[in-house]
DNA sequence: GCTACATACCTCGTGATATGATGTATTACG
DNA sequence: CGTAATACATCATATCACGAGGTATGTAGC
């Protein structure tokens, strides 16, 4: 897919990644799979922004010995993806005509 | 609408604003205003990177004493149109999974 | 014991991008 | 004569995805 249209949906599919049940970032890439694929660098730096951003907390647990930081949505990030509905009906107005312009 | 979903429409949008007819700067962000808005800088930044990419060619026009540039879209550009399409179908799974997911 | 792979985190540099601010010049209108 | 519309262009800035690289542990196979 092209870059520019995954960069409009990335922060989002994590935020549903993580929206019913709390999780972390090595499961979050596998979970995203299907769906859409991203490296860790990539991962990471979502996480950062939407923490920063205050769409979620993190909480450090300690699993067979290796460090894991189960993410949680805040109702900021809910909204957002909320809000990305709103969006996605703009965008599907620009796709339409799109089609309809191009097919004359 | 999200800065970051515009990005991914903004290039073919200026394709299909100049498709079915050659168009200059000026115009095309008037035709484009109600589907969507761009700046002058924004256009210009965009035609210049297709012009790059070879999905217009430029043909400067002398008119009523201005100078007008006008952009006549190539096979490039018709095929980057067509190609945007099967992205949408990609974007729709990711949209479908978006809804799904977090309608739980 | 050694190797390789999976798990799990992180940072840095780079290239691509949209946009506001700013600049130039002409025509049209009141 | 001033203002708005027309029409182009450039620069600096901020944001972003991503590859490359780094650290460390557990597990499976030989």
């Amino acid at each position: 897919m092209d870059a520019q249209l995954r960069r409009g949906v990335l922060d989002v599919c994590v935020l549903v990644a993580i929206k019913n049940k709390d999780s972390y970032g090595y499961k979050i890439i596998k979970d995203l799979k299907p769906v859409v694929e991203l490296s860790e660098s990539t991962l990471y730096t979502i996480l950062k922004r939407l923490e920063e951003g205050k769409m979620l907390i993190v909480r450090s647990v300690e699993f067979e010995g290796r460090l894991r930081k189960y993410y949680h949505i805040t109702q900021r990030g809910l909204k957002r993806i909320e809000d990305f509905k709103d969006e996605w009906e703009e965008l599907m107005r620009v796709y339409s005509f799109i089609v309809e312009e191009s097919d004359i």
